[in-house]
RNA sequence: GCUGGGAUGGCGGAACUGGCAGACGCGCGGGACUUAAAAUCCCGUACUGGAAACAGUGUGAGGGUUCAAUCCCCUCUCCCAGCACCA
């Protein structure tokens, strides 16, 4: 009796020490059965296409927040496949970069080793959640055949002249020892770090990426299933931005002042010109400045601060007048004065800009501060009706005003409006050759090398006789050198610079002596081109067939994190974009449809760290509630694109889900045996509403997986099973159609029920259902009845139900007859919805 | 400051194209089963009043359009994300 007991309980206790075996049995006969292993060489089938962006292997693995976008793919993939495409879905490991680095540094790791333990262990925990990957294609950005075609496409870069050495200073982290790329900062720190950033010239590697600065813009038009959000955050990334350049001559010399401005309207209130601080002619025109030593401290000063404290004086400008320096306004021959001031940057438009205090907030606080004199040029434009068309009423009065307008006091130009004004401007400078029209881009050039150790060596050989020469094609990949010592030296070196038997070489132009580029490419280099190794990956001849290419590119479907909108995914585009100029590649963009996953955050609400102590393990999780309910509840929890926090709490919600749909299989009617015609044995006649539900089930389900609404799929699947559990019997068609319409979200689960009720595996193998429109109505119909838009019943009539009856029958109910008794003005009908009285 | 997205029960959230606000889940209350607990199942659960029928209120705040507003328009508050002296 008592051990009877302990039985039971042991098996009732759920969900505590479940036994998920079922889980690894199934994952064992997938991977024998090679059940996700795409035949990409198979061009007869339509093709699906789906990615992730692949991780970085970090040695803290994964929390449960990673692989929520890729139980969303999952989920697509699997649905995809049911539908009858040939899906392809990858995964792989963005492998180099400074975490392994720096790790290694700390614990005398070698990084390939450390690097390697990673990855396996993220294929473990990847292993157990499920997925559909098609593991015999994974790629791994440190495999020299992988990096091989990532320094080829350097090489073709930099004899199209898009990669090219660059002294200009750059942004330094002091800690890490490196340069760093515009898009590696977080506030003027160090993304990877937190260090701030300081300015430092070093020679480098940058690539031309603004030349496709026009392409990246214009082509997001070509997007339509991009979220907008990310489409414009990589519009404000680019910045795009239409004006003017203008020469103000310096008087009493041949030399020019260049000033760009989007504003050349404003012109005739400019009263002053600013340069940046390291604008080169402030140090040309030394001599003929009277307080030199004053402007030189100055600089000085500016030139110590890091960009960080630089932008924290904000609200606080300061500045010099260059003494005895005066340029002169070419609309009007005027001398204006000539300041520095460290608002304006030398690292955008020319470096230098005319400021005209009326019409710009910047200008208008400096020239407050120095009191320098403000001069309007531009008034809001009044209607005939004396209302104000441009600009706010309450700008009218008040300076600076910002907006379009109308100029004045602006010589032949006055009395036109800005955009009118603008445009005759430009033409006027450029015949009179004082300027021309000039666009201006946010989007630096990617700087793009690093000097440190764990990156792809940039495959460059310095020739003091030929400079810089790429390395032959057919000498790739250039191995990075197995070393002991990987300390960054600070010098701007990297510290492959130490291994002189692996720097000194031969040029491979003139056979003299020569010596290998030392730095390394930055972390994001890899992950520019990794989708089109997938398709591909073997490949040692081509970076990619051709042919496989064009049918599986585009991209169908990328899904990933919204913290590479402006890096990874920009990054990617001109590299693709440059494939195709290239031929190498069939599309001018890689990714067809792009999706942000949201955060999932502790259940105290921060971001999921160890630093919090609130990091929830999928392993543990899986351990204790199965695959499956992890799976259902990630989708399940909110919106997709939202940041929502976890709680295990709810979880459970997932797990009883799950048990309610295996405590169905035991009342499945039983197979009709083969040999019996259906019309022999007919099923039973279904409740009319339960297969309406099925099909309405079938319909949602669908359109919301395609839709990435999977929360709401979810919902609509509970209501079905919550509604089958009512039955004694459980029909067999319903059961299993049901299981494939939950196979791609619960696929273990799936699979095991479906062999249960004893069908032969594997139910990923078999066709997703189709509804039947018909069916998705049932026989009556609710329609509310409102009273002044009040709701005073729901009336139950037969769909047929003209609107009369249901006039009749609303004044027949007593409730609603109540409100109609002294008749009623007019109502409003919305069939089959709502009946609307007004009294 | 600029750009984009938000704010709905105790909680996560749902709601087609302006048409029954709160689906589904968590939690909570009650009941069944049990010696008991857990698990499971059933009923209830926006708020206020009422035994109930029902009535009133209610989607961040205030106004507007409409027979009808979570949804459209205007003003405002707060939250999140990205960018930030970009001329």
């Amino acid at each position: 009796m008592a051990e009877q007991k302990a039985d039971q309980n042991g098996e009732q206790n759920k969900p505590d020490g479940r036994d998920f075996s079922f889980e690894k049995k199934w994952a064992a006969q997938w991977e024998k059965a090679r059940l996700y292993a795409t035949d990409t060489a198979d061009l007869s089938k339509p093709k699906y296409y789906v990615l992730d962006m692949f991780p970085y292997p970090s040695g803290a693995g994964l929390h449960v927040g990673h692989p929520k976008g890729y139980i969303a793919t999952d989920v697509f993939s699997r649905y995809k496949r049911l539908q009858g495409f040939n899906v392809l879905h990858p995964m792989g490991f963005d492998a180099f970069g400074l975490p392994a680095e720096n790790y290694a540094l700390k614990n005398k790791v070698h990084p390939r080793v450390s690097t390697d333990a990673n990855i396996a262990n993220y294929i473990n925990q990847l292993k157990i959640i499920g997925f559909d990957y098609d593991w015999e294609r994974m790629v791994n950005t440190t495999d020299p055949d992988y990096y091989k075609w990532t320094q080829w496409i350097f090489l073709k870069m930099f004899e199209k002249g898009l990669a090219y050495e660059s002294w200009e200073p750059i942004n330094w982290c002091p800690s890490c020892l490196t340069g760093l790329a515009n898009e590696d900062l977080e506030d003027g720190k160090c993304e990877r770090c937190g260090s701030p950033v300081e300015k430092k010239p070093l020679r480098q590697w940058v690539l031309r990426i603004t030349d496709y600065a026009d392409r990246l813009l214009d082509d997001l038009e070509k997007l339509p299933h991009w979220e907008p959000s990310i489409k414009e955050m990589q519009r404000n990334w680019i910045g795009r931005s239409e004006g003017c350049e203008i020469d103000f001559a310096i008087e009493g010399t041949e030399q020019k002042i260049r000033v760009f401005t989007t504003r050349v309207d404003t012109i005739f209130g400019c009263t002053y010109v600013v340069l940046a601080p390291e604008h080169p002619l402030v140090q040309e025109l030394k001599t003929q400045i009277g307080n030199w030593d004053e402007v030189a401290a100055y600089i000085e000063k500016i030139k110590n601060k890091s960009d960080l404290e630089r932008t924290d004086l904000n609200k606080d400008k300061s500045g010099l007048p260059l003494q005895g320096i005066s340029a002169v306004n070419p609309f009007n021959n005027e001398k204006v004065a000539v300041y520095i001031a460290d608002y304006v940057l030398n690292s955008y438009g020319t470096g230098a800009v005319m400021a005209v205090p009326a019409h710009d907030e910047r200008d208008f606080e400096f020239a407050n501060k120095y009191k320098i004199a403000v001069r309007r040029s531009i008034q809001p434009a009044l209607a005939t009706d004396g209302q104000v068309t441009a600009g706010s009423a309450g700008d009218a009065d008040t300076l600076p005003f910002t907006d379009d307008g109308l100029t004045v006091d602006s010589g032949d130009f006055s009395g036109l409006p800005s955009a009118e004004a603008r445009a005759k401007m430009a033409d006027w400078l450029k015949k009179t050759k004082n300027g021309s029209g000039k666009v201006n881009y946010k989007l630096k050039d990617w700087v793009f090398s690093r000097q440190r150790y764990w990156g792809e060596p940039i495959p460059i050989i310095h020739c003091e006789k030929c400079g810089a020469v790429g390395v032959p094609e057919q000498d790739l990949p250039v191995r990075l050198p197995e070393v002991e010592q990987y300390e960054p030296s600070g010098t701007g070196e990297s510290p492959l610079a130490k291994i002189e038997d692996w720097v000194s070489t031969v040029c491979p132009q003139c056979g003299g002596p020569g010596r290998r580029e030392t730095n390394t490419m930055p972390q994001w280099a890899g992950s520019s081109w990794y989708y089109l190794r997938y398709i591909d990956p073997q490949n040692d001849r081509a970076l990619v067939d051709k042919k496989l290419e064009q049918h599986w590119s585009p991209v169908d479907f990328y899904v990933g994190g919204a913290e590479h909108a402006t890096r990874h995914l920009i990054y990617a585009r001109f590299w693709h974009k440059f494939l195709f100029d290239m031929g190498v590649v069939a599309h001018d963009e890689p990714f067809t449809r792009l999706q942000h996953v949201g955060l999932i955050m502790g259940e105290d609400g921060r971001k999921m760290s160890k630093r919090w102590g609130n990091v929830i393990n999928p392993d543990d999780v899986v351990a204790k509630y199965g695959a499956d309910a992890l799976r259902l509840y990630e989708m399940f929890m909110g919106p997709f694109d939202q940041a929502v926090n976890w709680s295990t709490r709810a979880l459970i919600g997932a797990r009883r889900f799950l048990d309610k749909v295996e405590n169905l299989a035991p009342r499945v009617q039983p197979a009709v045996a083969s040999t019996t015609p259906p019309a022999a044995t007919p099923e039973p006649a279904l409740p009319k509403a339960l297969l309406s539900e099925l099909h309405k089930t079938i319909k949602k389900v669908g359109e919301d997986i395609e839709g990435f609404k999977f929360n709401t799929a979810v919902s609509q699947m509970m209501i079905l099973v919550n509604a089958l559990a009512e039955l004694p019997a459980i029909p067999r068609d319903v059961y299993e159609k049901f299981l494939l319409i939950l196979a791609p979200f619960a696929p273990f689960t799936a699979e095991e029920l479906w062999s249960r009720i004893g069908n032969k595996p594997f139910i990923h193998r078999q066709t997703w259902p189709q509804y039947d429109p018909a069916l998705l109505q049932t026989d009556s119909i609710a329609v509310s009845v409102q009273v002044n838009g009040k709701l005073r019943g729901v009336l139950q009539v037969p769909r047929q139900a003209t609107e009369e009856e249901i006039i009749a029958a609303a004044g027949a109910d007593a409730n609603i007859g109540k409100y109609l008794a002294d008749g009623y003005k007019k109502h409003i009908y919305v069939p089959g919805k709502i009946l609307n009285f007004v009294v």
